[in-house]
DNA sequence: CCATATCTCTGACTCTAGTCAGAGAATGCT
DNA sequence: AGCATTCTCTGACTAGAGTCAGAGATATGG
């Protein structure tokens, strides 16, 4: 069976499936729309939820968010309140009876999910979910999206910050981005160089920058990659793309540099046809070097 | 993470990527009820589909069905005749355009496949794929539903038809039903035994009977497992619960006869506890025998 | 041949989801 | 203070999905 059909089988089982449970028993004889509301306002923790956080995570229109609301504050189980800051801003709020509600929402969920897994045996259930966690993985790597953005950008400012709070507290000296050599915006910028972020439902979660030096190699530098999309292999596609990156604006050869503890990083670098190489650029942070040929 | 935790992350995670893809994507700018119609007719091989099997399959209101079609055929894509045999009954049949729309929904779900599986690499999209089969066929066994039906019921019959066919084809002598011990419908009743069936999607895929002999061991007989969910557990399964049965009835110990051509029913049974024994009822089809002592 | 059942279609509904254009209150900016 | 902006709400819609009660045509069993 080819490889579109196999995902097609899969889709199928695991809709109807899995569908069937969010449809029909989350509703509870209420339209799914309010269900899921009632859901997204008991998930804020604490304080209630302003309504246009709301608007934003659900893409609701703010008219039928209001009508929605409108009809939870009838069942009782809702209030909407202004916002003690900004009385603009309206804030909703489960009552008991929506917490309760809530609580059964979840309840219920749970059952069906133990519909299941119920029937299997241990071994077949602890199979079904080491697949499940797989598929979760892999559609999530396949789910981020890398593209070139300009190192001012908002984006690709976050990266780099992550990634410097990243090496703060990994290095075993700590890390200050003030001694280490700095690189101005425009040479991450083409002609000089690039820079690529990684996304993932619109949220940076990696990053690399390349910087060219002429006719000697060029540097592949700030190769971060989230804590929370780590093991999906984001790393390696990045290292992928800026090599392409780097041949696509002429350079022959990449270098860069490391720190010892980053050991996953010199692994994949390793693993990935780099060749460990002397100190070629004296950054005190660095304590490895390596070099690629690209093809 | 505990168990429902990591169904609801994968639940979340696929449905939001492959959720979209049916939704968004096959209906192109018609109503998604009506692309699933044409969907569904262009899957029926030739003939076309007949109305009744439509509205089955699809569990869709008859008015609702007319009304559907009658879009589709104002949009030239489908034609609906009289069956011949029967004008009572009618048939849809999807046009020259019909075929070429439908083409181009496969075409567009094709797409939609491709856009998860190519940004990842050929061994992540190998570990995709299994881990995919795994759930499939772990979900699927899982939506396996197994109860006590009568004997003379339609689905027990089917059942030990097919068992019986099954037998024929891979006995090296063939098998006929009437050289073997017959049983009748009342051995297989309540108090006398019982007799279990496997659904899935309403269709019949198992059965096993239990006949009781007094203060004697119960037999097991007519396990059979259909060729479509093998590799499921279903038959280890169907085991299971006809062990409780037969504890639930009073039996101590089971015994059961097999033949030498079954050989992961042999290899099943000696890993769920049974000894082989020898020949108990003189059997002619039979190579083996085993006994276990339940509980 | 007649009564009954089967199958499809039409008309008349209901519900949910969702969109769009303002109105009105509160806030921020200058 | 005055003006633009932000945020929520109301009214007035549209469209899809689905239900229900027959009507009309055709088959079938006695």
């Amino acid at each position: 069976m080819d490889d579109i059909a196999r995902v097609r089988r899969f889709n199928r089982t695991v809709t109807e499936r899995i569908g069937a449970l969010d449809d029909g028993y989350l509703a509870r004889g209420r339209p799914l729309g309010q269900s899921r509301l009632l859901w997204e306002i008991g998930a804020t923790n604490g304080g209630g939820a302003e309504l246009r956080a709301l608007r934003e995570r659900l893409e609701l229109d703010s008219g039928y968010l209001s009508r929605q609301l409108r009809a939870l504050e009838g069942d009782g189980l809702v209030h909407v309140v202004p916002a003690p800051d900004d009385s603009r801003v309206r804030v909703a709020r489960l009552t008991p009876e929506g917490v309760e509600e809530h609580a059964e929402l979840d309840r219920s969920s749970d059952a069906l999910v133990g519909g299941i897994l119920d029937p299997l045996t241990e071994r077949q259930r602890e199979r079904l979910l080491s697949a499940m966690d797989e598929v979760e993985r892999l559609m999530t790597a396949s789910a981020v999206e890398v593209r070139a953005v300009d190192p001012a950008d908002a984006a690709a400012r976050a990266s780099v910050a992550a990634y410097f709070t990243e090496l703060a507290s990994r290095f075993d000296l700590g890390f200050d981005p003030a001694h280490t050599r700095p690189t101005p915006d425009d040479e991450f910028r083409e002609p000089h160089g690039t820079f690529l972020v990684a996304f993932l439902h619109g949220e940076p979660v990696g990053c690399v920058g390349l910087k060219l030096h002429g006719a000697d190699p060029a540097e592949i530098k700030r190769l971060w990659v989230a804590a929370s999309t780590r093991g999906m292999g984001l790393g390696a596609r990045l290292l992928r793309e800026i090599e392409a990156a780097a041949v696509r604006l002429g350079a022959a050869v990449v270098r860069l540099d490391t720190n010892r503890t980053l050991t996953e990083a010199i692994a994949m670098y390793r693993s990935h046809g780099y060749d460990e190489i002397p100190d070629f650029n004296g950054e005190p942070y660095a304590d490895f070097w390596f070099e690629k040929r690209l093809a």
